[in-house]
DNA sequence: TCTTTTTGGATTGTGAACAATCTGTGTTAT
DNA sequence: ATAACACAGATTGTTCACAATCCAAAAAGA
């Protein structure tokens, strides 16, 4: 099995973006690129191009492509988007997870406890949305899982631009209670609670702060996939 | 304000997709492009990486670009993303529509009546997706309306792909129908209708059929726009 | 000192030539 | 006659050089 090399690029990138190494703003430079994925320039412009139709990066023209900046409105947009889509695929989960299924949330559960008491916050904020891909896996509805991607990722940049100091977060023991819900079957109750979930985390936003500083490309993308 | 060639490329691509002028497997041939667009083959090669990344077109290495061929599986799950998100769009229309967008939908359900009536599929093909595009916009969440649009294209290859002889488009009555419970404000009402309604026209496919052909690249592309 | 202009370096966009790969056709051997 | 092989044409992938554009710092003028 091969892998075009463009994935990797695209794929990378889309990783620093979720784990948040990759902050909004983030000029990523052609030339830049090639050299760190030792590449042509040919290739790195078609995984921009990819980039910008998945909307997490700007291209202006003669000026170079950017790690989106969602803004305000963006952001209440994504949202309402995640709890129309999240709703549905809780829905399926509810229905389709099976035992096996439900281990592993509880193990990624044990993982985001871990993770939050090391202190380590890119892991715990990879981790955080991994729950939340997850669900959308077991949901079996690659569609709605692939938008539901899309959306976490878009809200990684949200957070990491808007987030107030603490509530950063998803809050573990909601995701906990989330699957109780779903392990005794109740469609109703995990919905509610996953709708809860999300309003909880976009009041976890706000604002009124002044937009953040761009970073160093290199140092982000780091921890690059092999 | 400057339209990047590009831009106009995807755009054409995607309109002759939703018209149904271009169908399923149809192969976009990187020269052929070029000499349709009158533009060298690195802009070609980075609108088809955009639309790839749409999920409207398939890349094989090194064989080429062809338009997608969603599965019985694919249609499934985009007719349930397709409720998810349209049921979310339905509530914003019925609380934001103004009179003025309730006058353009009318108008729009005119011109299906008409197109109906003269017998041109196209046309009519375009005007009855345009009808749930226009919902899209009338909501006012641009995340939610693209989703829409790139299911609502995607539904196209499959219509186009499976549709049993009549019942191929939306029932114009069915519009019809929910024009009136947005008027009247009737949430629930508003949003049962297009539930029904999306139901009505996933039940007008069968995948018992062959596959059908491909067509010639050129003559489907024509109409493009300015 | 502040504003405007100019200029140099860097980055993006474009074009054509070359290499690698695939498809279909025709030949040859069993 | 069928199957395997080989070759030719066409298509995709890659590379490199050059043109156009933008940005920032330096220089000139008020």
């Amino acid at each position: 099995m091969d892998k075009p090399l463009e994935t990797i690029i695209v794929d990378s990138i889309l990783d620093a973006i979720a784990d948040q190494r990759l902050r909004a703003g983030t000029k990523l430079g052609e030339q830049a690129l090639s050299d760190l994925f030792a590449c042509n320039r040919a290739q790195v412009r078609r995984s921009l191009a990819a980039l910008t139709a998945y909307q997490v990066v700007d291209h202006l023209p003669n000026r170079g492509a950017y790690v989106a900046t969602p803004t305000p409105d963006d952001a209440r947009d994504i949202f309402q988007a995640r709890r129309a889509i999240e709703t549905v695929i809780c829905r399926n989960v509810v229905r389709l997870a099976t035992q096996g299924d439900i281990a592993a949330l509880r193990e990624h559960l044990r993982q985001e406890q871990a993770a939050k008491g090391s202190d380590n916050r890119p892991v715990a904020v990879r981790l955080s949305r991994g729950f939340h891909v997850m669900l959308g896996r077991i949901g079996r509805n690659p569609v709605l899982a692939r938008y539901l991607e899309e959306l976490t990722m878009r809200s990684s940049l949200i957070i990491g631009l808007y987030a107030k100091g603490h509530a950063t977060l998803c809050a573990e023991d909601e995701h906990a209670r989330i699957v109780d819900a779903i392990e005794s079957r109740d469609e109703a109750e995990a919905q509610r609670l996953l709708d809860e979930h999300l309003r909880h985390i976009e009041a976890g936003i706000s604002f009124d702060d002044d937009k953040p500083q761009t970073g160093a490309l290199s140092a982000m993308l780091r921890g690059i996939r092999d």
